[in-house]
DNA sequence: TTAAGTGTACCATGCGACATAATACAGTGT
DNA sequence: ACACTGTATTATGTCGCATGGTACACTTAA
């Protein structure tokens, strides 16, 4: 269900909330469905449950998802996360980033643009075939 | 000449490595051109010398300054930089991942096409207002 | 030759974020 | 009652970063 990189300079926690958002996203994690209990998925990633704790309290204040004291945590509606232009912001000024990294890199404007257009091309490709794969289920 | 942020998660030394790429691939250090010394960054910056030199040590390895012993430090051709393969990967998979969010969240093709040519004007757009405003010196 | 400036190499110290460990409490369901 | 859930707290250890200080070798100019 996840895969953590210890060497990442992205903290446990970090890649835990990161992961989560994206099955909420993409919809892996339907609405109202719960996550794993904090206790459980720090035995299932071997890590402190402190940890696990600390990156469901930060997706609750992000609204991914919401907790009930006794039951557990669940996944937020999509809809809550869907044009949520904090989300949006923050995906964009990865993006800024992570070009004018490239750029520091010594990328010319037209390799990364190519760069991009492939990119874009395995995405629309990627989503194309979920679409046919959900066809006939 | 540089503009620390204190606050920032990126430490200063990874700030000083990044500004110092953006002037010498802009052009605005050129090829063979003189950096400050260690002592006299560190004291413009009010760091530490050891923090400068840690940027400037890095700079190196990765092929955007070579330095003289007794001499001082200074910009390398750009051709001589040297692409870290492992730095793009990483930097392709952020896009990768990012792309794919946007996609969840409900962008077309064409709005996410939209963006990623307006961003990646805006970086083009700061590249060449660092050059001009190196002019007058 | 001397002095000042250069890069370089250490080592010790302090700080803060992160992760861990252990414990405790309150709410929920069986 | 019991076993889950989330939540909170405190203490401890680690690691990267930044600092302060010292030292050495090299180059250039006085």
């Amino acid at each position: 269900m996840f895969q953590l990189d210890l060497k990442s300079r992205e903290s446990i926690y970090e890649q835990i909330i990161n992961q989560m958002k994206e099955l909420i996203i993409t919809g892996i994690l339907k609405e109202d469905e719960k996550l794993p209990s904090v206790r459980e998925l720090s035995k299932i990633l071997t890590v402190n449950p402190n940890t696990v704790q600390k990156a469901y309290r930060e997706l609750e204040r992000q609204g991914y998802v919401y907790t009930v004291a006794g039951l557990g945590c669940f996944a937020a509606s999509i809809a809550d996360v869907k044009r949520d232009e904090a989300a949006i912001a923050q995906l964009t000024e990865t993006l800024r980033t992570t070009l004018r990294q490239l750029t520091y890199l010594g990328f010319s404007k037209d390799e990364i643009d190519a760069l991009l257009m492939t990119l874009l091309q395995e995405d629309q490709q990627k989503t194309e075939e979920l679409k046919k794969g959900s066809e006939h289920i």
